[in-house]
DNA sequence: TTTGTCCTAAATATCTTATCAAAGGGATCG
DNA sequence: CGATCCCTTTGATAAGATATTTAGGACAAA
């Protein structure tokens, strides 16, 4: 007791004050629940960094006075969430994550299996990020982002008789679009679609298919060179709803023969 | 102890191997990790469908071999992902989760909010959704969703004087034509990005913005009344746009200030 | 003296056991 | 038909044992 337990930990219960709340509606069933909620909207009004210290698992269960596994309740949810992490020793505790696009993409494509989201959603937002993405791309691109699609485009050439590694290739090639963009958010997104639309592209592949999609990619890579955004867009656009149409067209006579 | 344990259930252990070997993903580093780990790879395997109970937690404690804690856990994790959700009551229990679009948006507004997204991420991101939804909104939108339209411009039009009022209706404005896309992967993503970008567009709104903005659903729901996926594409990149270049030269502005 | 290694101690999360409270659904009784 | 009781299940608390990580000191070698 020579040290007061609200001494350590960033005075997280103080803070909470004023409802600056964003998801609660306020009353939440359960205490672990109201604890969640309240880190949350702490560390969402934007009062901690990544990397802070929280305190440890004892001292926020009394600053929130709640037991300890109460509270071990609440920073297990918020774990998961990817919003604190936890670390064990004489240095350890809670802490606010790091930010981290992997977990990001990981999430979203959990989050879209657990949902069941169908083939025409699924394609019409990789039309949605390919695009924009690929306007941006032939306007951000810098020399080594035109260097890697060049490469990811060699690969793809290469693999051009081999359907399923073909296919690998060619996601591989829009994803470095994607990345040609910088942007973090569209990456991610992309990334999240691709493992989950990955099956159904290996099913629709063939060398015939295989040399369209290269055709296209070259012209893509000259469009991004170019530096005309405008071109960029209209060619993924164009590109992206026939191979949904084809996809489409492909699951609906796949499906009429079971 | 009347009943056997392994009677109820779904036999989750059975499924994945004995209880005390065969940590499926190799070394896990604590105990709740390997349970969580064991019901995701289960319930990833496609055996079990959304509904479907797995036990209570004291009977999935004894499949697992562990206490009951570790066992709240696990499941407090699995539970904050979104896999499983939990009932209380004599017909309660462990159930696999049914897909929960609202949780995708709060998870992935808390990670672009960790990961520290730029202004101009967001915007573009913004721009990719909403483009791609007000094309299909053109498509596929039905009496009911023009008949909601028009009720959230009516709404926009009474509070064009009250700033933050009107931010708020102007964003539910949006957040009906992405909802007309009927495209549950877009519309997460963008009540994602609209909960990060409100307090930008809070700020940067005036009643002479109002009007434009007004001005500017009008012609969009014409574009979608009319059928004019093209019309309503470039109507809503156009003005997009317009917003960025607003919002970033308001941010350079604003922090030369500071 | 300096340096490097090993060991101990403290802080911390992890896991266990036990107990009671609250909630929810079904069966029984009026 | 309705109200009440009862049983099951999660929610929450408490106390304690165990494992893990790191800081810092002890000790030996150069």
């Amino acid at each position: 007791m020579q040290k007061a337990p609200d001494a350590e930990g960033s005075g997280l219960t103080q803070m909470v004050g004023p409802a600056e709340r964003l998801w609660s509606s306020g009353k939440q069933s359960t205490l672990s629940a109201n604890v969640i909620d309240q880190i949350r909207t702490v560390l969402f009004a934007g009062r901690l960094a990544p990397g802070d210290r929280l305190g440890s698992e004892a001292s926020l269960a009394l600053q929130f006075g709640v037991s300890r596994m109460t509270m071990r309740d609440a920073l297990r949810s918020l774990q998961a969430s990817g919003v604190i992490e936890v670390k064990v020793g004489i240095k350890g505790g809670i802490f606010v994550a790091e930010g981290n696009s992997e977990r990001l993409a990981e999430t979203i494509a959990i989050q879209l299996k657990l949902i069941g989201i169908g083939t025409e959603e699924l394609l019409d937002t990789q039309i949605a990020i390919e695009v924009m993405a690929a306007g941006l791309a032939a306007s951000n691109a810098n020399s080594a982002d035109i260097k890697a699609l060049h490469e990811a485009l060699a690969e793809a050439e290469r693999l051009v008789d081999d359907a399923e590694e073909f296919t690998w290739a060619a996601i591989n090639f829009h994803g470095c679009v994607v990345g040609c963009s910088h942007n973090r958010v569209l990456t991610a997104q992309f990334r999240a679609l691709s493992h989950v639309l990955m099956p159904l592209y290996v099913r629709g592949s063939s060398p015939e298919v295989a040399r369209r999609a290269v055709a296209f990619q070259r012209a893509l890579i000259a469009c991004i060179e170019a530096r005309e955004p405008d071109a960029a867009r209209n060619l993924v656009y164009g590109r992206l709803q026939f191979v949904k149409s084809r996809q489409l067209g492909d699951l609906a006579k796949g499906e009429a023969g079971e």
